[in-house]
DNA sequence: AATGAATGAGGCTTCATTCAT
DNA sequence: TATGAATGAAGCCTCATTCAT
């Protein structure tokens, strides 16, 4: 009925592939409930996609632009130690937002590393690596080694998959604010020292600290 | 055939079911695959078994089971830092010798929380509850305030689930271990700066930092 | 795009189905398909035509056309063995020349009979019977019995078919060339014996040789 | 309910196919049709085939099964010609006995041609060069050069096809008898010819005669 | 005359489960 | 205890066709 435009309905239908997938899981998301989801037609999502591995990719592109925005929007920071915050905090407050957006991203990467294996570690590998450029330049504006920040980011993900599953397995809105204060705290905790050990050392040539 | 009793019938299908999982993930784990696996027949496992989900349930108790043990193993260490640091250490080696452990172990969480809410949230808890026994107790015997603990759990899962995650995903046994490290260092650090923290106030009430 | 003529779309659609056909045969000849050779919109194929059957009927009715045009090129031959023999050479140079054509044709036939009884007859005669008039009339001016040449027309279209699904099993133009002129050779053999059987008998009353 | 063993069960979905195939074309032989015909499943036609293809493979083989037989019992003729008859009229018989067969056998030459290029051709070849042993076995006994009879078999081929599409578009017996014995005529004399020319020269090194 | 968008029917295939032996 | 055979439901996808612009 309604004449929607493509590109519009593959929106629609990425959004309710997120909705789908956050509540179904992966192998729940069936063409037929994304379909549904998007008040839409089987026929229909085959008509804007050739096939649902295709809307699985763009969601996938989708969630990892989101990545993207959130840790760019982190860049005018000043400090290491703020930016690197400042990254952690704004993820799991996209987690924290959406937990469909969280859940489904956990349900990505699996279904990345088992379909697409090269792929999945790509968009991972994406959202690594702009996060590093993005805490060298700071470092680098700091008068701090650049090489201080390299394990930052893998910390960064660590904690907030960490904090991810935790809060989709428990759903629970009021721990999960006290778990992203602790979450803070650790990071804080970790980058501190390490910053402080760091800044004694001539600020070229640091080993990572076991 | 050989006449096998069922309780090790049940045994083999467990097994076989972790290793079609970590493989296929929950979606591939077909009744098919797993009966294959435990080189039986698709029928006997029906016999086995009421239903495929009864089975993984069975796989479920399993893997938290094994938790339990790496748990359990830590007791007898004597700080609250070495004790939290051995329960990590052990998690992750867990899940470093046996990926296909780690990799089930991220699909049932998963599989957990849409088919079973509560279930998921059990065995979790149960977990958790385990390592603050055991926390609370050591914590007991060295003085401490046992309030200072209640944290502890979470940031251990947190950062085991987050390394996990990101071992499956690229699959590199060298830089896990390198990370395994840099986990273990972040455990360290923010216990530490706690620990010292917690001692300087009077061993009653203290806020968690944020 | 441009404003084509229904008539001339049509005629498009004709050409497009013929080597969609050939190539995909019957069941692979998808209006997607067909529309996309002719340069077109699936929409436009059903402006021109109500149904995807009535374009293959057009289809039919074109091949059709093609073995009437092959059928009376050979009309001004003298005497009937010439006539029939050019008759079989002219349909297989056009199987020979345009392997799409016959392929087509082959599919056709079977998709005649199938989808209408009738109609798939009605074609078949009227090549048949323009064979036989055009057959006839050289053997009244030759002034041989019209009766000797009934079973002419089974005989060239029988070794003709033959010829075609050899030659598009194997698709090997140079056996095709060698297989051409042995198909000619039996044709000659047969009806030399036959004419000159009915020669030596009178003229009317003539039997089919078993 | 009625279990039947999957080596029974697979003979009569090929059996279901062949009659499927015959009246409903390759295209329209769908899986539901066919298990309809076999009184059985969908499902149980792929737990006895992984594919329809498999099937159909399967019915190619039985079809080519029955060109065998009909070929191979024409052996004990003695002379060339009395064997080259029996092989076409053998196969004309076959035809002429189950429609079915002969227009499953139309069809699947289609099928093979664009689905299995090279398996299709290994097939016809194959009925091909067991015609030629035959012959040549034959010719030697009679004390004929072998050579003069590498063109039968296609010749006896394209008669065949020939008679059977003819058979196929009208479907009427009478007819196809009287058309049987024209077929069968033709091939004699074309042959008696062939054969006279090289009795003529001498038995060894003889032309194909164009 | 032309074309993007929409859809119900049906294609093949796989699944978990049950039945009969 | 063990296992071949059977099946309804549902999976993804493609088709011919129609609608609205």
């Amino acid at each position: 009925m309604a004449r929607i435009p493509v590109a519009q309905r593959r929106r629609d239908f990425i959004d309710a592939a997120v909705e789908v997938i956050a509540t179904h899981g992966i192998d729940g998301a069936t063409t037929r409930r994304i379909a549904e989801q998007a008040q839409a037609n089987v026929a229909m999502l085959h008509y804007c996609y050739d096939s649902k591995e295709d809307l699985f990719a763009d969601v996938y592109e989708h969630i990892a632009g989101r990545f993207r925005e959130v840790i760019e929007q982190s860049d005018p920071h000043t400090t290491v130690l703020e930016t690197a915050q400042s990254i952690l905090r704004g993820v799991m407050e996209s987690y924290f937002e959406s937990p469909a957006f969280g859940a489904t991203t956990i349900e990505l990467i699996s279904w990345a590393r088992r379909q697409h294996g090269d792929r999945g570690i790509a968009v991972y590998d994406q959202a690594m690596t702009i996060g590093l450029d993005v805490l060298r330049r700071v470092a680098a504006e700091e008068g701090v080694g650049t090489e201080v920040v390299d394990d930052i980011p893998y910390v960064i993900g660590a904690l907030a998959d960490g904090f991810a599953i935790n809060y989709l397995t428990y759903g629970d809105r009021t721990a999960a604010r006290t778990q992203m204060e602790i979450t803070s705290g650790v990071l804080h905790s970790w980058l501190s020292e390490r910053l402080h050990v760091a800044g004694k050392r001539s600020p070229r040539k640091q080993a990572s600290r076991a």
